[in-house]
DNA sequence: GCTATGCTATGACGTAAGGTAAGAGTCAAG
DNA sequence: CTTGACTCTTACCTTACGTCATAGCATAGC
């Protein structure tokens, strides 16, 4: 039983390169027992339960830095640094599931490349709904750009389509978090800003430049006379439709002067 | 309607920084439409969609390498690639939930340090069988050293003995992988040497010494002996059993010549 | 025209955890 | 004494940027 362990020996004991090694000797988390004369480095059973542990808090995903003050500090709360690191792999774990789900999304859009009818365009509306969306545009704007955008978004691919509703559910989500901040605030204004880009692209793919300013100015009319616009979670939120309105105007007014 | 954008503006609209916009310059991902004479970038339209579309893939976790080809190429097998990746996220997700469920296992056992009584110790186990185990060690290494080892062991922060037995398992799992290969390969008498430092440091914490090589012998035996060392997912495996005894007597062999 | 301020460009260093390689020294066996 | 296996240190490479540092441009006020 020789208490003695090169670091090719050890490495392979534990499962773990040589380099690794030599990089935690240098990083002062794991020093050899000894070094010989020509320094080499040898390891005892101290170091190699050492390392197990080291390797214990590596596969709880805890950063090399953190490891040599919980293995060093007998009172290190051990505990609570665990639970906080617990939240963190919460929220990763969330995270990838999300992405799952745009995945997942994005795959089914992507399987049929153009949409096939109106119904798509306007889904999640009831039909009643969709045909006086769509009148309301065209008296706003026109038949013709009417017309022009839904064909620009009929011959879209769905990613990108998709992709554009997900922003907009973003930029609402941030929005109605903001309802409370002055309208005018840089915060808000920098949302109104992604909104308007937003719309710009849903209504001009190909010609971002039928959208207006003016035009933008009276969709913020629509958003005060539509409360399909400022729907919030079920129910109709008047006071984020008058927010809204008070951004988009302070927007389109400091892009105009 | 300006079809123009400074790396300021383009890097505010879209939300990323200025940095990011040089970066992708660099990497050839987003290129200015124009360079100014004084080599200033400026964007266009195009390129404030293109970089909604990096973005869109840098959401998916997609690599900056491997966005560009997929923009670049209308022929890239999207379906496939997202089909790919989302295999790759799973994977991710699923050793996240693992390690919760470690951390999750961690926290208990360290809120309590220490185990309270010996069924703990033997814990899944039936008392008979755990009876029997221990009048065996007793019997082949004598009491005092079994009774040292129980202490030693009783007076270990649960964690490490977690460990030791999720090593156990680990060890074990990678052994039955591996019964149709010859017992004295190298595959098999690397996962032996884990076997035996894992046998070591169960029974002799704070003197790792005490498990002699013979002693290895020994519990070679034990492993023929006992049917619970030889039973895997439930039922008695005589195959394994050989298979270990034969390839512990050829480690402890090597360890002696 | 001069300057203060702000935007921009390029280059270089740092990050986490090692992989990989280069060049040189060391050790045990034949 | 040579060969092959092992080890040493140094150092560059990886990702996707952040953070300076230095210097060139631009614009507004004086």
């Amino acid at each position: 039983m020789k208490d003695d362990y090169s670091v090719k020996q050890l490495a392979k004991l534990a499962g773990v390169s040589v380099r690794t090694l030599h990089l935690y000797d240098k990083l002062n988390l794991l020093n050899p027992s000894i070094r010989t004369e020509s320094r080499y480095r040898r390891y005892g059973e101290k170091e190699l339960l050492r390392l197990q542990q080291i390797l214990f808090y590596k596969v709880l995903d805890f950063p090399l830095k953190e490891i040599g003050p919980i293995l060093d500090d007998p009172d290190f709360d051990l505990v609570k640094a665990l639970e906080g690191h617990k939240e963190s792999i919460i929220t990763k774990r969330d995270h990838l599931t999300t992405l799952l789900q745009t995945i997942d999304k994005t795959v089914d859009h992507l399987k049929n490349k153009t949409m096939s009818n109106y119904e798509e365009l306007y889904e999640g509306m009831p039909k009643e709904e969709a045909e006086a969306y769509r009148n309301e545009a065209v008296e706003k704007w026109g038949e013709a750009i009417v017309l022009r955008s839904e064909k620009a978004l009929l011959e879209m691919p769905k990613l990108n389509l998709g992709q554009l509703k997900a922003d907009q559910k973003d930029i609402a989500g941030k929005l109605v978090l903001l309802v409370n901040e002055n309208p005018e605030s840089g915060l808000v204004q920098e949302q109104i800003a992604r909104h308007y880009a937003n719309i710009r692209s849903f209504w001009g793919v190909s010609d971002p430049t039928d959208l207006k300013i003016g035009t933008y100015k009276g969709l913020a009319d629509l958003y005060v006379a539509d409360d399909r616009y400022t729907t919030v979670e079920g129910k109709t939120n008047p006071v984020f439709a008058a927010f809204m309105y008070k951004a988009m105007m302070c927007f389109a007014d400091s892009k105009l002067k």
